[in-house]
DNA sequence: GTCTATATTGGGATAGAC
DNA sequence: GTCTATCCCAATATAGAC
């Protein structure tokens, strides 16, 4: 039971942090909640301290997600391309989930840590610049203003994701693929009016 | 100097919350900001405690914003239409950021709060009804999916303003003209792709 | 109406028994 | 490695002088 105990308040803190926020979790309430008693210094033997805590769960989270597998499927239509990407990248939003989630509650105190959240984005090809590549293509700019439209796309994914972390439904009740569906059409058939 | 120290206690208020969340701030900070002795609990002569404080911070904010005046411009296009529209949201957005911003520090601890400022949105216009309709005029539905086209809209405007307000730079660099008018222009050239 | 001083609570962190 | 007991500090809130 050696460094098992030291996962399990790791595992705890990553649901009470991200439930919570940092600040508004007591120390002795992790240790409840990874099965220590309340109060008990337990926490202590394990973590310096608090902050000591949150850099490894992190680091946790971060390893955890790097893990998940890609999807790479062969595109068909590019319509049918972007739409693939946008739900996947929507996938990896929600696996995102509790470090996106702990980073608004800390909002400003871990510019670090939001680097390194980029950078694992970064790694996964979620960025502009798929994006725009992706409306440029395949023969010269056919979109009015591509850099403005990917910001658009980028704007509307972390917007849909949000208003279902923060109030709990989807804009008009419109499910994943069905939004991820309707920006990928908007996006490519404004391609097609403007040529 | 009656009421006038609790109205600089207020306005301190609003700053302060807004930026480092009420959870987060001491009533010494609040005091501090409005000028009187840190510590001293001059505060208190005010206010019952600093619940009776965030209550009136929010119905001060909510007062103030509704008597910013709708812009009511003339529509020439229906782009054109929309895109007045959306930038025009986007302003109002700013005018309740210090209240979009507590919300998001208290998530979740403030229910009712988030159900007020729904109305107000409501009372200025700004909702997904209104795209609705847009995306559906002149003549029937020439929108593949409407309801999920607004849905669009809407979180694009959303996560546009949350980017800025949480990141501090809008995604690219988009300027909220720029971001509004080609978030219109993809709508509506969708439209005419659909035709 | 604002100050100094203080009672009180909750949470971070340590000491030392077992 | 986990417990009981304790120290310390920051923050809420009050009492009473001026």
């Amino acid at each position: 039971m050696g460094t098992q105990t030291r996962q399990r308040i790791i595992e705890a803190a990553v649901r009470l942090f991200a439930e919570r926020g940092v600040a508004a979790t007591p120390v002795t309430a992790v240790e409840a909640e990874a099965g220590l008693s309340a109060g008990s210094g337990g926490f202590y033997r394990h973590f310096k301290d608090k902050g000591d805590l949150l850099a490894d769960v992190v680091t946790a989270e971060l390893a955890r997600v790097r893990k998940v597998p890609p999807p790479n499927e062969p595109a068909s239509s590019p319509a049918g391309a972007l739409s693939a990407q946008l739900r996947s990248d929507l996938d990896f939003l929600a696996e995102l989930r509790p470090l996106i989630t702990i980073l608004f509650w800390e909002r400003g105190k871990m510019p670090d840590i939001a680097e390194r959240i980029r950078t694992t984005m970064l790694e996964r090809g979620i960025e502009l610049g798929v994006a725009d590549l992706l409306l440029r293509s395949p023969s010269g700019p056919v979109i009015r203003d591509p850099v403005a439209a990917a910001a658009v796309m980028q704007s509307a994914m972390v917007g849909y994701f949000l208003a279902i972390e923060y109030f709990g439904a989807a804009p008009a009740d419109v499910d994943a693929t069905r939004f991820t569906a309707t920006l990928a059409d908007l996006l490519t058939a404004a391609e097609a009016g403007a040529r």
